[in-house]
DNA sequence: AGCTCATGGCGAG
DNA sequence: TCGCCCTGAGCTG
């Protein structure tokens, strides 16, 4: 269950198991299989993220082009690599290593032709380098549509899902319900450096935490947190539970058939 | 055993 | 806006 700070992690990962060698692939699950038998045996030579998008690339197969979806995973190990369960979409293997991929919603080769026109749909994403919130600010500026709704269309900006949606908001204290077209430059500039901020240290960390240094339990007088997910956060999945900064039950609601976390009582900008 | 829910996204209408 | 696709964990019974 993946937003952009995995799937860059997952491409590092990746390159570090089995970049520069030839990898044996296979499909046990069979949904990819004959993509399988034509990355068997190739020399993993890139591998490259954008928003949620996952890139493998082989030099003389083109581009394993990888989306996990709501319910996708991939898990690594050492070898000896237990025999594959039937759901295994995508196992690479080599001498040291095995990767295996359940459940995502895309797994096929690739042109670069179809990888570029991927990119070309994507928005900017806070961890590309190259990447500025510019092209992402003009069209914000001119929506008529809420900014919770803009920060997870894909097309606007790659890499940010729920978590990081519900965090940011958080953290700027914007309400979720403000239009793009209401939101000033200077808010987007802040929330743009912040996502690139959260989201490498989600790279580095391999979870999402949000919860600024001086909010932290231990500093706000608070017994140490036990989270079901992994990571500190301020509102994501905290439904009715008082905020850790001014004690309003946290509201959910439904939009666009996410739910979506905030506090009413900190997010009235 | 069956239900619900989850850090997503697509295409049909 | 809805239905649909993909998997697995954590309930309920």
């Amino acid at each position: 269950m993946p937003e952009g700070h995995t799937i860059h992690r997952l491409a590092a990962d990746h390159f570090e198991r089995f970049g520069g060698r030839a990898v044996r692939a296979a499909s046990p699950q069979g949904k990819f299989a004959d993509g399988a038998a034509l990355v068997d045996g190739q020399v993993l030579e890139a591998a490259e993220a954008h928003g949620k998008h996952l890139f493998l690339g082989f030099a003389a197969t083109g581009w394993v082009h990888i989306h996990l979806g709501l319910f996708g995973k991939l898990g690594f190990g050492t070898t000896p690599a237990p025999p594959p369960t039937d759901t295994v979409r995508l196992r690479l293997l080599n001498e040291r290593h095995y990767a295996d991929l359940r459940g995502p919603t895309a797994c096929a080769l690739v042109t670069d032709a179809d990888k570029q026109a991927i990119h070309d749909r994507l928005g900017p994403d806070p961890l590309r380098a190259d990447d500025d919130g510019e092209r992402a600010w003009r069209r914000i500026s001119r929506s008529r549509t809420s900014v919770a709704a803009l920060l997870m269309d894909q097309k606007i900006i790659a890499g940010v899902g729920n978590v990081y949606r519900a965090e940011v908001l958080f953290r700027h204290g914007i309400d979720p319900y403000r239009l793009g077209r209401d939101l000033t430059r200077s808010e987007w500039d802040a929330i743009w450096s912040d996502l690139v901020v959260l989201m490498r240290e989600g790279v580095r960390n391999n979870r999402i935490d949000t919860v600024r240094p001086e909010h932290e339990p231990e500093a706000m007088g608070r017994p140490p947190r036990v989270d079901d997910h992994g990571g500190e956060v301020y509102v994501y999945r905290r439904a009715a539970q008082p905020c850790h900064l001014c004690g309003t039950d946290v509201r959910t609601a439904e939009l666009a058939a996410r739910n979506l976390f905030w506090c009413p009582g900190c997010q009235t900008r």
